[in-house]
DNA sequence: AGAAAACAGAACTAAAGTAGAACAAAATAT
DNA sequence: ATATTTTGTTCTACTTTAGTTCTGTTTTCT
């Protein structure tokens, strides 16, 4: 519709109308767009003219007046499309949920990544991540509840005291505190009731770091 | 009725017309749609222009001019509008965190309401929330830690049993289960080494309802 | 497989923007 | 009424930006 200088023309234009009702002269105008030559401003009002924005007299002094403008969407709108555009930005990273963990008992399925869980991003930021659901109470003094959804960082190897997602003998997956004694793996419960499993390293294979919690009441 | 990059087309430029009142030129055209030379948006601006959605005038630069808007989207964009709904409805809200709260001490500078973070929408899914960065031990054998954040949707009443934002005398806030008892308030602690203090309910306000919670290792 | 549409790239043409100067008409002052 | 100043018009010259056209190539649909 209009370039960038008609356009600032065009707004000075119906500014100066509608302050003083009088049309600016070559002169103010150049000033007001910063051109250095009245004959850009000739060329731009025959620009706005052709275009049917303003109408003037021709050989006559500050005889111009506004047809039409060009239309805008209110500010509201804009503002709001804006926010849509920052909350896409902070979406929620999706991460697969593998399913479920407990003490002693196998991941099921590790398989369907099919079920996703939105996560906030900085709880994701560098990494690829996964989540668990937390099935029983084995954790319970780590301050990991049943029925907690867990985020695993991915990792083959892990250090002495952090919290593991430990595959023992390809089939049983358990979330416990790691601890390397030689040739020996500690796999260490948080809670009175359940035992301390040392096993060989060639037995145990770690699939990831605690990374997260996210927990939900009610 | 139109290709899909004929509508996107249309719409960028009638986004732009409203946004600036400047149309824009085919080389930002050619960056909005994701072409690579200009003779696409030729195409495609010949074809709009047959089909009489857009005028222009011939040989000038910017000028063109939206006729009318098409009833209906490719199925393509209505695809593609499906997902970001969808990457909206999984984008995680902005909720404030309000400082840190403390078995016995207040929560500092309720006011200052400049820090937010993001959670997953499911979990404040309906009314407000706020989010409070646990300090101390008190609730630890109900799985809350020193460091976690707590997700509290605003409330002034709860339940017996409920974990709560309590403020006790207008100056100290806790978080406690809350117990009430004929016109006393029990607020629990979850660790041994706390005391349940029992106050008159005119002396208790409640400030919200845990809700969720957070926690990053590391 | 064949036709139609979409796409890329380059070459080319045209318009927009910039500047300066000369000039003509209109408005104002004397 | 005449002179002076203000204002608008026109011209040239040049740079930058933008639009058109052409030639192939790729993709898509039937």
């Amino acid at each position: 519709m209009l370039t960038e200088k008609q356009y600032k023309l065009l707004m000075y234009i119906n500014k100066v109308l509608k302050e003083t009702g009088c049309s600016p002269s070559f002169e103010e105008m150049k000033q007001a767009v910063g051109l250095k030559s009245k004959s850009g401003i000739h060329a731009l009002i025959e620009a706005l003219e052709e275009r049917n924005f303003i109408k003037k007299l021709p050989h006559k002094a500050r005889a111009l007046e506004i047809v039409r403008l060009p239309r805008f969407k209110p500010s509201a709108i804009i503002e709001e499309e804006k926010k849509r555009e920052i909350a896409l930005q902070n979406s929620a990273a999706q991460i697969p949920l593998y399913g479920k963990i407990a003490a002693g008992t196998p991941i099921e399925a590790i398989a369907n990544e099919t079920e996703t869980i939105p996560v906030p991003f900085d709880m994701v930021s560098q990494g690829q991540f996964y989540a668990l659901k937390i099935e029983g109470e084995s954790m319970i003094e780590a301050g990991i509840l049943d029925g907690d959804t867990v985020i695993i960082k991915k990792a083959e190897t892990a250090n002495n005291g952090e919290i593991v997602v430990a595959l023992v003998d390809n089939s049983e997956a358990t979330l416990k505190i790691i601890k390397k004694d030689g040739e020996n793996i500690h796999l260490i419960p948080c809670n009175k009731d359940y035992q301390t499993k040392i096993l060989p390293a060639c037995r145990v294979k770690i699939q990831g770091i605690l990374s997260g919690l996210l927990r939900t009441y009610h």
